[in-house]
DNA sequence: CGATGACTTGACTTCGCTCAAAGACAGTGG
DNA sequence: CCACTGTCTTTGAGCGAAGTCAAGTCATCG
């Protein structure tokens, strides 16, 4: 069954206990091995549908490398973004019978997918696997509200300044500064509960101000971290 | 250490697997009394403050009975409040190293007390009760998202009536439809990111329009549970 | 019964949404 | 290589809903 590649799949999060605040790789060889052993890759390309709202959930997804967008379209026709998830993130577990919301990848994407009832048995034969599930849960919790956090306050500018640099923690700058936005506006826009245009205006109003600088759409540079920063505290 | 009285902490949650998809209580008899050796029990009056953003994270909470609020004051002297926190549901794992919130009950409240440490080896001895830990976790994920869903939308009739709705749902209504609201204004308002006379409107909307009555000021009753409903549906 | 805090209501301002149109970019095929 | 086309993005003008400020009402507890 296991037709994993390379490393296999993996998790990434805040440790419990350990002093460490930074998100590290979570598994053991063994474990990944373990995991790699009831999962499925894929290979998606950019756009994919994974599943839809409303379908059977019978698994749960790691991603291997790639990012996804888990959304609902309400009946109005809108669309809201839940969250966005990158390499080792895990989704499809919040779901209880049917999946309450659609998957679909952003960018092209290796997933391993896990039928739930195999991961729920494997998980209770080995407590130490199902510690680091529950640190990783409790990371994208942690995420979760961040989200709530940043949609919750009423300023556009804000909203879009604390996306990037939810983005830049993310994926961490290769570059000095620079933060990939590999999402379109529309997708953003969906995420922060703005319309398209209030993302756009803001992202115009960051470079006008000279805080920050475009390379090409989906790539942007932070000129002036202190005021970047300023907007970004929480107000 | 222990000191707990009645049957000790238990763990509300939908699980894995099963059909159901109502929340049940998750611990066995063995699984209480086992957290209950490693847990302190407190009495807390209404309005004690359980800890406070910044300090030292040491212990993982879980309500025996009560009501808490998970809040954060901002620099601009607003407050929000992340989450509230019923009977059988677990806080502050969510944190690394140093809480992010502030804790504090609204009702007077019986609370279990268990040092991260203990827990974290407690689990990592028993996988079921980690899988169960797991379920919880999950658990809360959903409701975290279930807040995003509701401070999305941009009108406050909807995110008000959805609030009342998740309070339903969580304190199922002894009497017919009636909704027991036990924070204050102001706590819903900091909950649903309004103002509280935007929440006072919009409750104010509801009764002149016949969809809901009050009995007293933190007491509603559904009239009309199809209006109620059709307004509440995610727009 | 008076006082304090919680809640409601009203008037005005602000900011993001909607509608509308123009401008950039990427992939395609001539 | 370049023009073409559809999509994505930016920009503008006007409207509506929630925030803010400010009174006024209600309730609860001493």
């Amino acid at each position: 069954m296991a037709e994993f590649v390379g490393t296999g799949p993996s998790l990434r999060a805040v440790p419990f206990g350990t002093g460490t605040t930074e998100p590290i790789g979570l598994l053991s060889s063994h474990q990944r091995s373990q995991i790699a052993d009831i999962a499925t890759s894929l290979q998606c390309p950019r756009g994919e549908v994974i599943y839809r709202e409303g379908s059977n959930a019978q698994s749960v997804f790691i991603i291997g490398s790639g990012i996804v967008k888990l959304f609902r379209d309400l009946p109005s026709g809108k669309r809201r973004v839940m969250t966005f998830m990158f390499t080792d993130d895990v989704f499809g577990l919040a779901q209880t019978g049917h999946y309450i919301n659609s998957a679909q990848t952003i960018t092209a994407a290796t997933l391993y997918r896990i039928p739930v009832a195999a991961l729920a048995n494997t998980l209770r034969g080995d407590a130490d696997l199902a510690v680091q599930f529950l640190c990783k849960v409790t990371h994208e919790l942690r995420s979760a509200l961040r989200h709530t956090a940043i949609v919750t306050r009423r300023d556009a500018l804000g909203r879009v300044t604390m996306f990037l640099r939810m983005l830049e923690q993310n994926a961490p700058a290769e570059q000095d500064s620079t933060i990939e936005v590999p999402m379109s506006r529309l997708d953003a826009a969906n995420y922060l509960g703005l319309s398209l245009e209030a993302v756009s205006r803001a992202l115009s109003q960051l470079e006008r101000g000279g805080i920050i600088a475009f390379k090409g759409r989906r790539s942007v540079r932070v000129l002036d971290r202190m005021r970047f920063d300023t907007i970004a505290a929480a107000l």
